[in-house]
DNA sequence: ATTATCTATAGATCTATAGATAATGC
DNA sequence: ATTATCTATAGATCTATAGATAATGC
């Protein structure tokens, strides 16, 4: 699974070789992200991402400038993670009504997998320095999107009735958002929900609506 | 508006007269709301919530043993606030099918109405110690069961089609979450919808499904 | 005497960097 | 010579409490 060149980001580093940055702040997040998830953003301490990473804090800080921008790498990252996820389902999917089931199953079951991940995006992005706030926004509706063209297309091919596209979208955010409810509240859904069958419930109640 | 008596919740204090308690830590929590609301959690100091709260540090440590305490009845006094909002909104409804659309009407203006705190929740729930996050989910789901009630109560008058519990929940859940979702999308929402329009639109998919 | 409040600070962090050392390539 | 790495620590916090002071009620 390729993932996007984080080490070209617009994180500012002192090392010159652009393989290198890449590497390292691969090794960097790679650790971050479980301890970020385990003891949270502010109370994991950097010497313990340098240690985790096997790196001195000293070399953890000539690929960063913060602790800030550690998290925001964490968050490209995991964003990356999940579109890369759902733009791979979408390739093979079919067409018309039953592609749109699938979709969906696919974004459910990435946010199944991701769960950890998705919740410490819902807890972090407040603590980004505000212009990468933004980003990581807008990297979400990114994802958001990939949903809305797949929407557009079966309704495209008929088999779906025509929506102006602001409902369109309404509802591609709604299946987003009821993907991640899957994560913030599986403690409670999971009592009667295996993941299969939240997703059947679930689509079922996303096409009801547009079954008419 | 009445709220429950936080003073006499779970939080240990020093101070033996219960009036004081209740009223110095109705203080502390409307100076701490705010800070955390706009520097988070973490990055808000015990100074300047007491400072805030126009106490003395060491007179708030009388009060709450550390500052997890302080968020807890944070989180305590918002869920309380949300509560309030919905069963005010509850006991003023008419019956059938019109009182669902009131009810999410009323949730939603609720969410609307309490954005940053419901925000807050979702940010800060993991950093409290693990006996209280517990309590915070369930108040959590209080409040879902409160919409519960209502979908049941319309369905037992025979304007909806009847839903098991189990899929009855999950509308409520359904519903809770979307108010939610106006909160933490809503900088994107805002762009094409007012509150007024998200509401009737998402009433309409919400109600959709439940209407054949 | 008891209860509540305050000031001042102990003690324990934690981030980020300075300056020294090792590795690489001309 | 340049690039990357490390160790050691400066400097800046911040939480929570000890011990002193003021207010209250018997």
């Amino acid at each position: 699974m390729k993932t996007n060149p984080i080490g070209t980001s617009d994180v500012p580093t002192q090392v010159k070789n652009p393989e290198l940055v890449e590497q390292r702040r691969q090794q960097i997040i790679e650790a971050a992200v479980p301890l970020f998830i385990e003891n949270g953003f502010h109370k994991t301490t950097t010497r313990q991402i340098a240690k985790a990473a096997r790196v001195s804090v000293g070399s953890m800080y000539e690929y960063v400038a913060s602790k800030e921008d550690i998290l925001y790498l964490a968050c490209l990252s995991i964003h990356d993670q999940v579109e890369q996820g759902v733009t791979h389902a979408l390739a093979r999917t079919t067409s018309g009504r039953s592609m749109l089931k699938e979709v969906i199953r696919e974004f459910f079951m990435v946010c199944h997998r991701m769960n950890d991940q998705i919740l410490l995006m819902y807890q972090v992005t407040k603590s980004l320095p505000g212009q990468w706030q933004k980003k990581v926004l807008e990297n979400d509706i990114r994802i958001t999107n990939l949903l809305f063209d797949a929407l557009k297309k079966v309704m495209e091919s008929g088999d779906l009735p025509e929506l102006s596209d602001k409902s369109c979208d309404l509802v591609a955010q709604n299946i987003t958002v009821l993907g991640h409810m899957w994560t913030f509240r599986r403690w409670h859904l999971a009592k009667y929900f295996t993941i299969e069958e939240y997703i059947a419930e679930q689509t079922e109640i996303i096409l009801g609506l547009l079954a008419e």
